[in-house]
DNA sequence: ATATTTATTGATTGACGAGTCAATTAAAAG
DNA sequence: CTTTTAATTGACTCGTCAATCAATAAATAT
């Protein structure tokens, strides 16, 4: 049983620590030292194996949109009523590994981030996209035409209480963000929702 | 007619620029010369007037959050109808000027800020706060009991645009987002609507 | 064993940028 | 006028940090 590469080891070990560094600080404005210092290593090997700052970061990015995508899939699997597969959607947007404060400031600052660098940038829309069609999928036989508008609105909302989760609104937790967004989505479906309070009694 | 204090005017000019620069490079990494060239004076003067970087920003949140506010209670005066003075409060929050490019990607760039400058922090927090009790006062008729929650709503559905738009999502500018907004007001608030539509006809 | 490739680092470089300061100019006060 | 005070700057300091590099250690292959 070969050991595995070490150079994957320290890989994601430096990509961990990315994340979470940039989460603890809030702030891009974090040294690859901190960082390699962080992952047990020295910083010459963070530039030996990314390259640059930059290829760092957007590894991190990577790391977490991917973690995000999977944590979906996973999910939703098993369920096949539409309404309840938004749902799962919702939920592992507001789930704990997600919305771990550290992890919601990292997003924040991939935000940012997208704003000076085109590859971010580009990482960000395959997310944004993704999430867009997943929902709308799951959206469109249960709002018609207005599917498109309640997917963009649903996106929305979820980036709005991660914006409100990274400045620690301690009125607002996981729980409270599910029930807001699921709210939401009761109303706008009351037609469907009925239907499903129907069938359930 | 004694021409204003110099002080004021470098003062306000340091302080557009600041917006400006941070709102166009998309980032909080714009140095205290770039501004200060922009506003045509020396990099020096900048720290006479304000002392810090930090503390120039912070004199940029404050103007924008204040130029907000105002437009806000322009806008709002005159009219009378709690629907009619949250679609005002609503309104505001993309108009031209609020809704610029640039400026919203100061915002984004000050909720960055708000995670490393307590200052900061607590001037959004003010700044939320304000918008929630304006939008709480005006739902109260509308919502009754739900009132919190649709507030809290909308105010995450605001932030979640905003990200849209710094993101420059070319597919939902300010009138789409404006729409979205109302759209969930009308959904939510059906029972108050369907009087108004009653009302009306 | 030996050669070759991979992993790893300490030390260094070079750039950049915040903040300071002493000096200069302009305005205000007396 | 002169003196005091405010406005303004260029030049400088000092720290920080990304990126490089040469050197060493460890592993792999031959």
């Amino acid at each position: 049983m070969a050991r595995a590469n070490v150079s994957a080891l320290r890989k994601s070990a430096l990509i961990a620590a990315t994340v979470d560094q940039i989460g603890k600080t809030g702030s891009l404005e974090v040294t690859v030292s901190q960082i390699a210092r962080k992952a047990g290593v020295s910083s010459a090997l963070a530039h030996h194996y990314f390259g640059s700052k930059e290829q760092l970061f957007l590894a991190a990015m990577r790391a977490v949109l991917s973690e995000f995508g999977n944590e979906v899939r996973a999910e939703r699997s098993g369920l096949v009523a539409p309404r309840d597969r938004v749902d799962a959607i919702v939920r592992t947007c507001f789930s704990p590994t997600n919305f771990q404060p550290e992890v919601v400031a990292a997003w924040l600052n991939f935000y940012v981030l997208a704003q000076t660098s085109d590859q971010a940038h580009r990482l960000l829309r395959v997310y944004q996209r993704r999430l867009h069609s997943n929902l709308l999928a799951e959206l469109r036989p249960l709002a018609g035409p207005d599917a498109v508008q309640v997917a963009q609105t649903v996106a929305a909302l979820i980036d709005g209480f991660y914006i409100r989760q990274a400045l620690r609104n301690e009125s607002l937790d996981a729980t409270a963000s599910i029930g807001l967004v699921t709210g939401y989505l009761d109303a706008i479906l009351c037609t469907t929702t009925h239907h499903r309070e129907a069938q359930r009694a």
